[in-house]
DNA sequence: ATGAAAGCGCTAACAC
DNA sequence: GTGTTAGCGCTTTCAT
């Protein structure tokens, strides 16, 4: 079942077919008809690895991203489908599982199945980055910034976010507060981080405890972080906030009368749980869109393009509120 | 950058490098060195396409699912890129969006671009499975039985889940239950359903309220669900219980006191919620290995594959109890 | 407007 | 053990 087979049916030569295929404008209308019919008759589909082959492009990009099971890449990634989707383009998604020494190898391989990369919130080191943008102008960085490395990138402005979020509970008169730290090679991790650092000057006093990107993580985290006697704490992201969460009802902690609590991003779940979680809502759709929209114009040829930066939004649920007047918990 | 720039550089026919780069033992010692060497030097990545028209495979399979954003569907898909890559195949995932209409073309377009099709909870139209099952001898069918169709499937024991749920229920004295239905043309939700209501023989009452699979669905059912004053409610899945519970809370019904509430599947957030969720665990794990195992047969030629039925297991949590001795809510 | 034919980059007979 | 060569199925000049 070739064009072979459908021009011999149709009556006609395989460069017709392909013309008819590739809605060709330059083909007489009985032609098409008949070219047209023969192939469904047949039930005729090209092979994609033959159009891939002659066409010198295979119309599918990829994504990696470091854990499939973080609800927060699934609004990326439909951003990027939606966006890529409109440009005839395919999605292939890759799970690097949080290992960053192996990103650089399953970039490779991906860039080689299909015509562009988007990396989401890579951990790589800096320097497998460097490998990557040398080899390829087809790779778009989302969620993570390196300075002079041209990958063409867009992230989310980390400061802006957890400055409102700092604003939010220095008004509610917090200063001790305590922030659930993210996976160690993870830029936002560092870029939230270092944020918090920079509010002390709203009067926070943030002193950070090692977690990392999981329930489980803010789960076991709880108990560090309790020792410092916070009145809020910040989680590195909405899925460590509500394993924090879980740890802190164990404990019988009431939150947020006793302590509250913020996350990052805004998931789905955030909005449901209980207490419903604030958290700094990421762009996240538009963040897959854009990352396509910047493949897209390095795909066309287009060089040194910008990064962008787009802004979050402090979304203000049930758990966090007015800081405890005195006393430890 | 091709074989053949390779072999000019070391030296040798394009033959050989092709023998090298595919592990092949016939070929001496110091070709080998060359070549690699002469690949390494030029950074030299064969070419996905090229070698998927020669070698009449892709080496990629493809997994289609409903709603990526559902957590449930990640194990599952963990499950198969494992058991895959361990056989040396890439994993395409393709979302349907919940349109039953489109999973078809869908299908049909994986199908073209990889070796073999994973459907994952397929909803489409029993008609478009025969026609699918017709066209193609590598697909096999996750979350799903169509009898008398021809095609390799793998599902759950949903009977066998809902029946010691119920037992579960029906000993702490439950009996009038409401059953938040999932979407329409969900196999799994018709299973469920059906074998609640042949939980009659344990004294269970059990009424059917439309609902979905989403959190939101979960949420709007609630209500509905209440008018019927039952004792317990079972959710379609996690996700939907996730909502409910948080419509409960909204009006002030505890849980497990007043209302008990199950779910399905296991998802990681049931285990975090607040009550934790009593559940049926499924084992999605081994059903993306076992579907890669079938998918992999019938690659292979087999044909006439037997339909595998995995167990499930009850999971007891905080969000059942003894149902409340009388009076409405 | 249509067809013939030359590749796209790689693999796998087949010959040596 | 190594090289030669004929495709894999499609697109795309280049003639006509």
């Amino acid at each position: 079942m070739t064009v072979s087979t459908v021009a011999a049916a149709a009556g006609v030569s395989t460069a017709t077919v392909s013309r008819v295929m590739n809605g060709s404008t330059t083909v007489a209308p009985d032609m098409v008809q008949r070219v047209r019919a023969a192939a469904a008759e047949l039930g005729y589909r090209p092979n994609a690895a033959a159009q891939g082959l002659a066409r010198g492009r295979t119309g599918t990009l990829s994504v990696l991203v470091p854990d499939l099971a973080n609800p927060y890449f699934h609004d990326v990634l439909k951003g990027v489908t939606a966006a890529a989707g409109r440009s005839g383009y395919r999605m292939l998604v890759a799970d690097s599982e949080e290992d960053p020494d192996d990103e650089l190898g399953l970039s490779h391989e991906l860039l080689r199945q299909t015509d562009g990369l988007i990396l989401c919130s890579p951990r790589m080191p800096r320097h497998d980055l460097l490998t990557l943008a040398d080899d390829s102008h087809a790779v778009v960085c989302a969620n993570r910034l390196a300075a002079d490395i041209d990958l063409p990138a867009v992230t989310i402005d980390a400061h802006a976010g957890m400055t409102s979020l700092c604003h939010h509970l220095a008004r509610l008169g917090h200063r001790r507060v305590v922030y659930l730290s993210g996976p160690e090679r993870s830029w936002s991790n560092q870029e939230r981080r270092h944020a918090l650092d920079r509010a002390a000057a709203f009067g926070l006093d943030a002193v950070a405890v090692a977690c990392g990107a999981t329930m489980a993580d803010g789960h076991a985290a709880i108990d560090a972080a309790l020792d410092h006697d916070p009145t809020a704490i910040v989680a590195f992201n909405d899925i460590v906030a509500f394993g924090a969460l879980a740890r802190l009802r164990e404990r019988g902690v009431d939150v947020p009368a006793q302590v509250s609590i913020a996350g990052f991003d805004d998931i789905p779940f955030a909005a449901y749980a209980a207490p419903a979680i604030t958290t700094v809502r990421n762009p996240k759709e538009l963040l897959g869109r854009r990352s396509w929209l910047l493949l897209a114009r390095a795909l066309a040829g287009e060089r040194g393009l910008e990064p962008e930066v787009l802004p979050p939004q402090l979304i203000v649920r049930d758990s966090t509120a007015a800081a405890r007047d005195r006393g430890n918990l």
